[in-house]
RNA sequence: GGAGAGGUGGCGGAGUGGUCGAUCGCGCCGGUCUCGAAAACCGGAGUACCUGCAAGGGUACCGUGGGUUCGAAUCCCACCCUCUCCGCCA
């Protein structure tokens, strides 16, 4: 949600960071819905004044026993009633109008943000780790022998249809351990507090968060208006909604394993073989609470939590900066870390982490105190995978594999697998 | 799911129609006293919006949304949430 006040006072320089996204200039539209705001609240606030002064009067006027004068006051008041009333409708006729405006425009790119079109304009930071030179034709994941017997998206049809999938043995067991690797990491190292929440979650929160209103269409909701959240971001921001924190208490870093769901509408035939694009999935997701001035220290920070992941399984990545045409509704600046898939031949996004400045927090109203005494001032907030679980699993999978049909497993996974280090051609941990 | 109790400012807790944005206690901030602290005493302090150069003024907020009334924290209706007991259950 954007503040109208920095609208008002900067109205080109809104229009301009609009435009870097492809936008056609809104201040003049919304600044004449403003004015026409502030104009009716005045005049309903200035009649409700006159209002309450008359009713002290009528009380005053009761409490004397002054009968005559306290009927002919509260009929005067009754008079004006009506039209006191349409004022103030009117009033919050023309805030609501404002908010509804405001609340489906996207946030505004950062001035260090490289301008673009589409995801062809995002620029790369940086790689790590050098692809493997095969002496066979690497497959994708579900083609690999050793994955076939526990991947099996024929009984996932049965059960719930397309983009779903029944993991079993082997491959059920690497999947766990990643997930598991993922959040250790986080929290020994990385010193995130490990969190777990909720997956059904009230409107509120998915407005919070900026997937509502504007977004419904991707989430799932069940007959009791609950959504399904499609990423643990939406629990972990919405813990501060409605808070004042103490600044004391910033940075708060979080990190939680959930379940995620996303109907994928807009994506039909893409990504439709393997476990790439799922309505199911796992992610370990991190979520920074900080101030303003600290959002950008923070936000590499949190993009190196990601990387070091990465890192520490062996997977060879690259690091972009999206471009102003490819990020995200809510973020001012996007890091995407993109995992080598030998079996496609390409980089795929396996990591999204976004500073969202104060964006969602005044959608949430979650603010904090610099010191006692101070103003309170909306938080920071960021957000990003760490990693995707299903897509981690598919590159350690594609990665590992061997001539052989087997799949080496990285070395920072073996303890969580009671110390085997493979998938056989057949299945199996070994 | 059934029965009951309750939701008031950072916390506790008054307040059942009129000057209540709200008594009081604790905590917090400033000051006096003190070498310093504690205690005691004095003073201060909510949030958002509108208006104003400012000082200030105004509106709203006592779980949420409606309603009654000249006037609502107080009365009525609906909903949400918490707690206790019972039932059911991973």
């Amino acid at each position: 949600m954007h503040d109208i006040r920095a609208i008002r006072e900067n109205p080109a320089a809104f229009d301009a960071a609009l435009a870097r996204r492809g936008l056609s200039p809104l201040s003049s539209e919304l600044l004449a819905i403003d004015e026409a705001r502030r104009a009716l609240i005045k005049q309903a606030e200035d009649a409700k004044a006159a209002q309450n002064a008359l009713s002290k009067e009528a009380g005053q006027a009761k409490a004397k026993g002054d009968e005559a004068e306290f009927v002919r006051i509260r009929e005067e008041v009754s008079r004006r009633k009506a039209v006191e009333g349409g004022l103030l409708e009117q009033a919050n006729a023309e805030d609501l109008r404002l908010k509804a405006a405001l609340e489906v425009i996207p946030n505004l790119p950062l001035d260090e943000v490289p301008e673009g079109k589409d995801e062809d304009d995002n620029v790369e930071i940086r790689q790590w780790g050098t692809p493997r030179a095969f002496d066979f034709q690497p497959v994708e994941h579900f083609d690999i022998a050793g994955v076939k017997p526990g991947m099996d998206f024929n009984t996932a049809a049965k059960l719930s249809g397309a983009r779903f999938v029944v993991l079993k043995g082997a491959v059920t067991r690497v999947h766990r351990a990643l997930a598991q690797f993922m959040l250790d990491t986080h929290v020994n190292e990385h010193e995130l507090e490990e969190t777990w929440t909720p997956v059904l979650v009230k409107s509120e929160a998915m407005y919070g968060t900026g997937n509502l209103p504007k977004f419904a269409e991707d989430s799932y909701k069940t007959t009791n208006d609950w959504w399904l959240v499609p990423t643990a971001e939406v629990t972990l921001t919405n813990t501060v909604a409605g808070d004042i924190i103490d600044g004391a208490d910033l940075p708060i870093r979080m990190t939680a394993h959930t379940q995620c769901f996303r109907s994928e509408a807009g994506s039909a035939g893409k990504d439709t073989s393997g476990m790439l694009r799922q309505h199911q999935f796992e992610k370990v997701e991190m979520v920074t609470i900080c101030t303003p001035e600290t959002a950008l220290a923070e936000h590499d920070r949190m993009t190196r939590c990601a990387e070091t992941i990465l890192e520490k399984l062996g997977l060879p990545y690259r690091t972009i900066v999206l471009c102003t045409g490819d990020m995200g509704f809510g973020s001012q600046k996007t890091h995407d870390m993109e995992v080598w898939l030998p079996g496609q031949n390409r980089y795929r996004e396996i990591s999204s982490c976004s500073t969202c400045g104060q964006f969602q927090a005044r959608r949430m109203n979650a603010r904090y105190r610099a010191g006692s005494g101070a103003k309170p001032d909306f938080v920071a907030t960021l957000n990003g995978s760490g990693l995707a679980v299903g897509r981690c699993l598919i590159a350690v999978l594609e990665n590992g594999q061997q001539a052989d049909g087997s799949v080496e497993l990285p070395a920072v996974l073996h303890p969580y697998l009671g110390g085997k280090t493979r998938i056989s051609a057949e299945g199996k941990l070994v």
